[in-house]
DNA sequence: TAAACTGTATACTGACCAGTATATAGCGTA
DNA sequence: TACGCTATATACTGGTCAGTATACAGTTTA
């Protein structure tokens, strides 16, 4: 957005694109540290409890400056929640046109949905609360959530329609996966002992197995 | 324990525990109020958009009322968790000695426990922050929370042992489980389609029987 | 009836904090 | 060099809110 407003203005330089292009790259970029810092900030002390002052002197530099660069408290957590949800939803958009079944699908995504809720921003993505959020924030976020949880239904449809998962609500079967998953969020820290990727295996086979010992042989998807 | 103060107050009336007794229970009434019309105002509007001075108008009375009941804002935080808390402790009590297998025990736990984060007092439980407690507090409410994931895990080892349970790791299926219930805080509302009790027995479906289609007949639990 | 205790109210304090008004230094452009 | 734009700072405001000092009315106890 700031950078298509530089490339907008009319400029007579021979290379006119050239520094405000790197300013609008220069801004990105500090902008993308407050948000990064917050998102850490709010996961290690909640939301509430880290004023703008504290995102300010983390990144040396005083308030205004990141009001500078984000309209107002609310916005640093929109993007917070925004960019953690951007990688769940990038974990759908690598599925589609996938021609595997709607479980192997399905675990593809579980994989990628644990690595972004471990990440730095998985805190933000599933603590920011309705409450905290004006009606339109809390909109949009509502929006993109809605996404995700449609996302897990369809895939669970499409694989009870495909032989590939056994016949189930699909509406609960997505919130129970969806729980499981964004509490992660709660337990999990960096140093634990267990990654993402492992989490995420561990967490596929109960819930494609089942906790009921089965008479075959193991799930064909491991 | 005003209950106990009073009683141990020498009293020379012919009933002599009778008004005393009647006091504290008065007092144990009003101070439940509180607790209750928290939990509810905090599932709300959450705890830090809820000022003492709202509890005190919801409940018609003023802010030096609530703070003759309860010492102050986190103390009430902790009350509404614990009282939460305790009725999953109580899901454990219930099968305890039980001759059940471990599965059993486990669904039957999974009943109570999805109840209770279905109750008012659900969204205090599982939001309750650390952050927003004070070390000593935050300590006792892990240890409550500990004690029920220990539970869980104990459960689960239980039913590997006796075989009504597929071998898996009880640490992470504890996890997954609880962060499937817990996260029904999140999106449950009395007035939903489901109540808890088919929400409990839909998780246990899909926990217990799994995602991939079995070869053999039902689940024996149901 | 007097003293003590209990429950509740009014009115205040001190801290915190989101957001802003305004100044200024440096850089790009003419 | 002069102008304007960008980034940053200092210093302030207005509002909120947890918690308290104090008063008082009703009830129990002596």
């Amino acid at each position: 957005m700031a950078t298509r407003a530089a490339r907008l203005k009319p400029s007579t330089a021979d290379s006119p694109w050239r520094p405000s292009a790197d300013r609008a790259r220069q801004r990105e970029i500090k902008r993308d540290a407050v948000i990064l810092a917050a998102a850490r900030a709010f996961r290690q002390r909640g939301y509430h409890n880290t004023s703008v002052d504290d995102l300010a002197s983390i990144l040396n530099v005083t308030k205004p400056t990141i009001y500078h660069y984000l309209e107002n408290k609310e916005e640093i957590l929109f993007e917070c929640f925004r960019t953690g949800l951007d990688q769940i939803r990038g974990a759908f958009d690598e599925i589609r046109g996938s021609q595997e079944s709607g479980l192997a699908r399905l675990t593809a995504v579980i994989r990628r949905y644990a690595q972004a809720i471990s990440s730095e921003f998985g805190w933000c993505m599933v603590r920011a609360e309705d409450q905290d959020l004006s009606p339109v924030m809390s909109r949009r976020i509502n929006a993109l959530k809605k996404e995700i949880d449609q996302g897990l239904r369809r895939l669970i449809e499409e694989g009870i329609a495909d032989g590939s998962i056994r016949r189930c609500d699909p509406k609960i079967t997505a919130f129970a996966l969806a729980g499981a998953m964004n509490w992660i969020a709660h337990w999990h820290r960096a140093d634990a002992e267990l990654t993402p990727e492992q989490i995420a295996d561990r967490f596929i086979e109960v819930f494609v197995d089942g906790l009921m010992p089965r008479s075959g042989g193991k799930t064909p998807t491991r």
